[in-house]
DNA sequence: CCTATTTTGTAGTGATTGATACAAAATTAG
DNA sequence: CTAATTTTGTATCAATCACTACAAAATAGG
């Protein structure tokens, strides 16, 4: 960016990932500008020059974290066959990101703020309509699948991207309240071989 | 409590509804004393010497809670006779709860305090507990209709359990996300659904 | 009445919050 | 070299946080 004045001393890659972490561990309501600066290892002007404010910094934080920490369990969905396959894939990603050792458990989309009511902010607001978005893509290939005959005609996809998107976001939850991995996997898969199951069954 | 003494200016219950409705909305965290003062409609001094601290007014306002708002939720599992009554009234009564109009949609015991993973403060702490009592409930639940033959020998009650769990849990996110109630009571019938063709499904 | 007791409202406490002013330091452009 | 530019660290800023000191007010017991 800059050609002339005082070259930075810090990584800013370095120290956006740090942050993220921060933020992604304890909420952005939760995190202070002194919990950023020890962590990222500068001090607060440094920061405002970087990043702008605590809030554009979260804002760049999460695109980060989606980036490289979140696609990769929704990318699934369209690369496998079946839409069991995809749900699997789907569900199994989530599990396995949400426990990562040396990574705050569960995910940050679901987490990283405070879910309030009243004061709908700008920073909870963004982290719902982001969740939305993931439910409306679960959604759509489950219609998808629909439409190419992998599930009945009368199948309620609405219902079952709702039933699906809800068993993963509350995998967030059970991941930070200490679940283990091999716990969420196997509720992952009971959860396909019931969708799997319900979508096969007699009617 | 005092015989002697300037009398108390309101009424405790109320004040107490008040405050956790408050602290329902917007979590512990976010809430501010302020906030407390203004919904309840007295003074901080007030607010000390009835209910001794913030801390210690969430407890309270959590055990109010949970008497009126959440064992409805879970004194259904024992009741229905089948495991599958069970589960679709555990369910129904969620999706029920958690958009009853006129209160704050979603669980308190999730969405009450923030899901910080540093700092492991009491608050936090005691829900995440409160949490895992419940999954453990369920699970005691399924176990017993596995006992009795509900469901097949081999089958997985932790998986199950946890499965059915994160979906409710999943639930409280969604509905502070703004999804309806119908679309939260259709889920959850998919859920039912899905778990009774898993139990029932040929092996 | 008088004393004891409890709650009330006012006005604060120190600590922490997110965010800045400012000048010294460190670089490039010319 | 000088001038321009940008970052650095120090030292804040006003606002808000949870919480309390204190005295007036309001009751009951004797």
């Amino acid at each position: 960016m800059a050609t002339r004045g005082r070259p930075r001393k810090f990584d800013r890659e370095e120290a956006l990932e740090r942050a993220m972490r921060v933020f992604w561990s304890k909420t952005y309501e939760g995190t202070s500008l002194s919990d950023l600066t020890s962590a990222m290892g500068i001090n607060t002007p440094s920061l405002y020059a970087a990043f702008g404010s605590k809030q554009e910094l979260f804002r760049e934080a999460l695109a980060h974290y989606v980036e490289n920490y979140h696609n990769g369990i929704w990318t699934g969905l369209d690369e496998a066959p079946s839409i069991f396959d995809a749900v699997r894939t789907f569900l199994t990603r989530s599990a396995e990101a949400y426990c990562m050792a040396g990574q705050p458990p569960g995910c940050m989309v679901v987490l990283g703020a405070q879910h309030s009511c009243t004061e709908d902010q700008s920073v909870p607001a963004g982290l719902s309509e982001m969740r939305k978005n993931n439910l409306l893509q679960l959604q759509a290939r489950i219609e998808q699948a629909k439409e190419e005959g992998e599930l009945p005609g009368d199948f309620d996809t609405a219902a079952a991207a709702t039933m699906l998107f809800s068993m993963q976001t509350g995998m967030s939850v059970l991941a930070r309240d200490g679940v283990c991995e091999d716990a969420l996997l196997a509720a992952a898969d009971q959860c396909v071989e019931a969708f799997r199951a319900m979508a096969n069954r007699p009617r």
